[in-house]
DNA sequence: GGTAGGGCTGAGCGGGACCTGAAAAGGCGT
DNA sequence: ACGCCTTTTCAGGTCCCGCTCAGCCCTACC
């Protein structure tokens, strides 16, 4: 894993180089906006951390370009100002994370980590299709198509998080800690129930949904007993894989 | 799979039990140092999952004093500091590896099968054949593949590991011990009769399917009396191997 | 051919996993 | 500060699963 820090504070700067290190990443460190844009745009790295107040320019300029440039490698900016203008402005800009300073390494560490977990965004992105249910994910809307119209799914932001979950692994058994850490981020503070119940709107909404649709073939999320869920796709039909 | 979880913070400790479990390993939790060492010297565990941050003591001395007693299962220990030093202790106090938190569950999951020397998660979810009968392990489904059409066996948890078991051993005599101890993760607590309804139950949904599919050269489970089972494939025709 | 031990399986029961409507708690914007 | 929307928790109910039991059957051995 190979990281670009731009931070222009040379002693934090070195702390964080040194520390990510010995969690065995490769670090490059830039000390002003021109370079660490340059070294950005010019080389491969797996993950961007940046400072937002930077000499000879400022991090949320640095992301634009970036992202402009086709990068989509997460970003992680370190702001001075526990400020919510800042913050949202950084996000805008295409920053997937933030951390306040002072900040604990070990957070940092394990922002890093989180980020560089997740699926590229790319990916993310992308559209995916089980039968007649439809996720855009450059829209964030799941549709589903039918003979009486097509309807869209009237989904709450943690029933599309399962929905996407289950849908990029149609057909796989997903076992309850799985679904609640790719949909929560963390399955240590999910109870059981809060999962069923989510589990159980979306069943609705994709019951609303078919409703709606005369869709056939649509999908459904299946129970397995002791282990979690799996959305199967209709019996019959082979619709579209 | 036996194994013990010595962790104090109850959400986190539940969490991974249950993970571990849908897993298909048998789980102790022990809430502090002295009844987790208690319980690793009293049982035969397979490893031990250890914080390195407990009540009543802490893991390291827990793991010094389980290797004194001669016991070299592996040890896997959770540390909330990114502190090297702490690491390195751990290790050279003889843990095995760690994992530094906070930590996506699978990966978990993925260092403990590395540590127990089983094959990653990417072969058991493998799919197995024995003659016209496939389990698909990532769907975690069997079905059977005939002339009238293709029958989903429709299999409770345990008639699923069992299934499993056999399957992935076809052909070879499982003890009834053995075939306990991969089913229910340990053999104690399992009166003989358990074991025969189980089996009786699987062989009824192995016909069922046949019936259904009309599938030739099924695999049927044989008696090997006063020794366990075997899964034996069709007869005359030597199937697919 | 008889007998004894092991194996088979239908029936029933207790526990627990899951479902879901409703109320409480939390967040966010106005 | 208020109100709306989302999320979580709670509680009650349901259904399924796995175990035990008991009687029958089958096999091995005498």
């Amino acid at each position: 894993m190979w990281v670009l820090l731009i931070e222009d504070e040379a002693r934090l700067a070195d702390s964080v180089r040194r520390g990510l290190e010995e969690e065995g990443y490769r670090v490059d460190v830039a000390g002003d906006a021109e370079a660490g844009e340059r070294l950005a745009l010019e080389n491969a790295y797996d993950a961007f951390v940046v400072d937002w107040r930077l000499p000879k320019g400022d991090g949320k300029t640095i992301v634009e370009r970036v992202r402009a440039a086709g990068k989509d490698q997460p970003v992680l900016m370190l702001t001075a100002l526990s400020d919510v203008e800042h913050r949202v402005a950084g996000l805008d800009a295409g920053a997937d994370d933030y951390l306040p300073k002072p900040f604990a390494f070990e957070e940092l560490v394990a922002r890093l980590r989180a980020l560089l977990r997740r699926p590229p965004l790319s990916d993310q992105k992308r559209t995916v299709a089980v039968g007649p249910l439809v996720l855009d994910g450059e829209r964030r809307k799941a549709t589903m198509a039918g003979p009486l119209r097509e309807a869209v799914l009237n989904l709450r932001p943690k029933e599309y998080a399962m929905l996407e979950v289950l849908m990029r692994s149609a057909d796989a058994a997903l076992s309850r800690t799985v679904l609640a850490e790719r949909v929560w981020g963390d399955p240590i503070f999910v109870t059981d129930n809060a999962l069923d119940v989510t589990v159980s709107g979306l069943r609705q909404r994709l019951a609303d949904a078919e409703r709606e649709s005369g869709a056939s073939g649509a999908p459904s999320i299946e129970t397995i007993r002791g282990v979690g869920y799996r959305l199967a796709p209709a019996d019959g039909a082979p619709g579209a894989e």
